[in-house]
DNA sequence: TAATATCTTGAACGATCGTTCAAATCCAGT
DNA sequence: ACTGGATTTGAACGATCGTTCAAGATATTA
């Protein structure tokens, strides 16, 4: 492929990445894979290498997916926090209808494997702690836009998000109450926004 | 075996149980499981039937253990409130390196599965709200023991700290920052024991 | 000790795993 | 239209998957 067949490389990896964060890595198997992205084992290898190379393109498309997410809607809401907002209360609610799974992709796959796959859990520890930089990132926006206490540590307020996403996604696929953690999510940000007056 | 071979059944089903804890469902094979429990095939099936009739199993001693971890450090520390802290710790904290996985077992088979194992997927979804149902029995204990403000509402302390729980176990896994990870326990606890004064 | 009931063994089953590669097909430049 | 390189195909590989079951070993009863 590379040079374009009937799909490009990108309409690829975005089916491979829907099957992969809906069953896991050890879930999927290749031959999943030929089926949903209609390719023979041969040219998969050719573009890929190997099962691992897809999941590991597969992870970063999902990042870089989220990434495009959050700036559109931090750009729609006209608001860094607002647009964290939004984009938490899709990931945590939103997806758990529409999305392959409700759990965060990186966050499953770094539950799922273990040092037999080192390279994949480093690239999605390292992929997790990017987005949580993006999240500090947007704090200190939120500051400079007054809606945020600038006293507060962004540093801290990221980890901390991205624990709460973490915990409420997994839940979610538990206890799907939309009402309580729609409420959940907008105590959260309340805390957030707790601009000292 | 069922009568007590070389081993008893407990001392099996801990085996499988650290195993499929560590890998997972997919990601541990039946030979793997062999080896680690000294059993053969046959054997394996007599007892417990499948791969499957296995796993649940160890869903249910792994639960069953949390239980009595809980119930003894309760008693040990004295009170409610410091046994479900000292809990927390030892989940969030110890098991990162002492535990087969530093996840929740119950939360990383919720994360793995779909719904083509429906039957394990709910046996762990029931077996986590059996333990967040024990959370809100201890809250209610703790507010008895004045630890907790009588105001608030167990049940919804109880969701609380099974999300933060979720999230903190994760977010370990990626970033095993003890000091912060303790600090924010913590800070957890403080919350809750927001008794009026 | 002989007969019987129970449990354990491990070879073997068909299915599927991730992967390879020679052959077929496609496409660009002449 | 022809050629040569790039791409795609799909049969096939050895390994491993979850599972079965006849045969052997062990324990129990008479």
């Amino acid at each position: 492929m590379a040079k374009a067949g009937k799909q490009n490389r990108q309409d690829v990896v975005e089916k491979a990445t829907n099957l992969y964060w809906e069953k896991g890595f050890h879930g999927t198997s290749m031959r999943n894979l030929q089926d949903v992205i209609d390719m023979r084992p041969g040219s998969i290898y050719a573009a890929f290498g190997s099962k691992e190379g897809l999941f590991k393109e597969a992870l970063q498309y999902y990042t870089q997916q989220g990434f495009a997410q959050l700036t559109a809607l931090k750009s729609t809401t006209g608001s860094p926090l607002k647009g964290l907002k939004a984009f938490v209360e899709m990931a945590v609610i939103d997806s758990q209808d529409s999305a392959p799974s409700g759990m965060c992709m990186l966050a499953k796959t770094i539950s799922e494997l273990t040092e037999e796959n080192a390279e994949l859990l480093a690239e999605a520890k390292s992929l997790l702690h990017k987005i949580e930089l993006s999240f500090a990132a947007t704090f200190i926006e939120a500051q400079a836009f007054g809606e945020v206490d600038k006293e507060k540590d962004a540093k801290q307020l990221a980890r901390s998000l991205q624990i709460q996403i973490m915990g409420l996604r997994t839940y979610t696929r538990v206890n799907n109450d939309n009402k309580a953690i729609k409420e959940m999510i907008d105590t959260l940000f309340l805390a957030f926004s707790d601009v000292k007056k």
